[in-house]
RNA sequence: GUCCCCAUCGUCUAGUCGGCCUAGGACACCGCCCUUUCACGGCGGCAACACCGGUUCGAAUCCGGUUGGGGAUGCCA
């Protein structure tokens, strides 16, 4: 048995998307599983809206998401000549045809053909003109495009597929597909069957949706003598309104999600999950993903994207962060804020802020811990009124007794001097030195803010209830 | 219209040959416990075989039809 090769093939004329990435994932995936190889290839055949920021952008998508290709990318645009020569071959076996079928004429053709019921495919006009008829046109230089001859026989078609029973489709209920348009480009039919052939890739894994431009590619693959890829045709990634996959149902590009700051594990867990039975919770590295999922038992059926999934895992993976990693991620999000703190600061703020992020800009709730005159929300201020002057003076002075930094120390004379106790005495402290009614641990917040940041924002809260 | 694909809890799914399925798991959600908060963790709960026929002693599972979603029928990829 050959080694498997497969491949992710976009076009360099745009960024990555969601479903994007599940393609990609998927042929990764079962190239790894395999112990195959994965090809990165570029179809960059239309030229003019291929550029190459889109190329390095993919590029770096594809390792942040930890997707390494083998080999050095392929680039579409090198195998003109094999595209060229395909065509050729089959045209000289009739297999291909030119046609001179203008854009008008189709069009009547097709509403003929719904009229009377039947489906609108296109006619044969030019299939079924003469070798010299043929001839004086294109001698005439009359614009033509170039179709496959795949309606024209009876017989049949089978998809091999991996996923599913072996897709059989009737040749007369398959259509002649244009591959080469009247300005002589290539569709992405023809380019991207051959590439597959010529690369040796092996097996294709891609959404349902190419079902039936699979018949046409293993039509055309076959009449060249290749062997086509087996396919893994998988059910289509759906929005999260379950309708197709939009810019505006959430079809971000992966390059918004990094600026969102999200990690890549929290989209191959979301990802990978999508059309995957019982992955257990702790199957948290990419090889552990690997390890538990069968891609040769995809789900068929199509699937719903999930955001909130994802950050979910994101904020999961945020939370198993140690100290030293959360520190500069700390700085970071805090930097975009225009506020800067040292290295050692980051660490401790990081010491106590860990297991109470969400998302990283979550870090912004808790600029209390570094800037005492930050302000209180009113509904906290509410709780602040409520405790009293009285108690805070109270506060103030037992802290200043103590030193505050011992925090059971601290609550327990305040206890004893102000009567006050459970939530009524921890809730408004908390609010005073961090500014949120939730949040880490108080016996940390004390150490981290010292003996005069607790007097200076207990001092601040008096100010505020004098008012 | 014609052809092709798909259809189990809110979501992702288990369900090999029909009986062990009054349909299992995970996530989400709800409740309780733990916790000075949040989270974690523990326990419990809610919740689905799209519909209609047929075959059968017996169907989520097989067959037919219907409905719904998706794709193709594009000189998009």
């Amino acid at each position: 048995m050959s080694k498997v090769v497969t491949r992710f093939a976009p076009s360099p004329t745009g960024l990555m998307h969601l479903g994007n990435v599940r393609t990609a994932m998927l042929n990764w995936m079962f190239a790894r599983k395999m112990g195959g190889k994965f090809l990165l290839r570029f179809e960059d055949t239309d030229q003019s809206r291929s550029e190459q920021q889109y190329i390095d952008a993919l590029k770096e998508d594809m390792l942040w998401l930890g997707l390494q290709w083998d080999d050095e990318p392929l680039f579409q645009s090198a195998h003109a000549e094999q595209h060229r020569e395909a065509l050729d071959k089959l045209a000289e076996t009739n297999l291909a045809y030119p046609c001179f079928c203008s854009e008008s004429q189709l069009n009547l053709d097709r509403k003929l053909a719904t009229s009377r019921g039947l489906p609108p495919r296109y006619n044969g006009r030019c299939r079924e003109l003469s070798n010299d008829e043929r001839q004086a046109k294109l001698d005439a230089g009359e614009t033509h495009t170039w179709r496959l001859a795949v309606h024209a026989d009876s017989g049949e078609v089978t998809v091999p597929d991996l996923l599913r029973d072996n897709v059989v489709f009737l040749r007369k209920d398959l259509d002649d597909p244009v591959v080469v348009r009247s300005d002589g480009t290539f569709t992405f039919l023809l380019p991207n069957a051959i590439d597959d052939a010529v690369d040796g890739i092996t097996h294709v894994l891609r959404g349902d949706d190419h079902l039936t431009n699979s018949a046409y590619q293993v039509w055309m693959l076959e009449s060249l003598g290749y062997t086509a890829p087996v396919c893994l045709h998988h059910g289509l990634l759906l929005g999260e309104d379950g309708a197709k996959l939009s810019k505006r149902t959430g079809s971000h590009s992966v390059a918004d999600l990094r600026a969102e700051g999200l990690f890549p594990e929290a989209l191959q867990q979301a990802m990978v999950r999508l059309g995957h039975p019982n992955i257990p919770e702790d199957a948290l590295s990419i090889e552990a993903l690997l390890e538990h999922t069968d891609i040769e038992h995809l789900s068929t059926s199509s699937v719903r994207w999930s955001n909130e999934a994802m950050w979910r895992w994101h904020t999961k993976f945020l939370y198993a962060k140690p100290a030293s990693e959360l520190a500069p991620l700390l700085r970071q999000s805090l930097a975009q804020h225009d506020i800067d703190i040292d290295e050692t600061q980051a660490l401790a703020l990081a010491e106590i802020l860990g297991g109470n992020l969400n998302r990283m800009e979550d870090v912004l709730n808790f600029k209390r811990l570094l800037d005492a005159s930050e302000t209180i929300s009113d509904e906290n201020v509410q709780v602040l009124k409520e405790a009293g002057a009285v108690f805070f003076n109270h506060a103030l002075s037992t802290a200043k007794a103590t030193g505050g930094t011992d925090w059971k120390a601290w609550t327990n004379a305040l206890k004893e001097i102000s009567g006050a106790k459970g939530k009524g005495l921890f809730m408004p402290l908390r609010i005073a030195l961090t500014g949120q009614a939730h949040g880490p641990e108080m016996s940390k917040v004390v150490v981290f803010l010292g003996a005069d940041g607790i007097q200076t924002r207990l001092n601040q809260v008096l100010g505020l209830l004098d008012d």
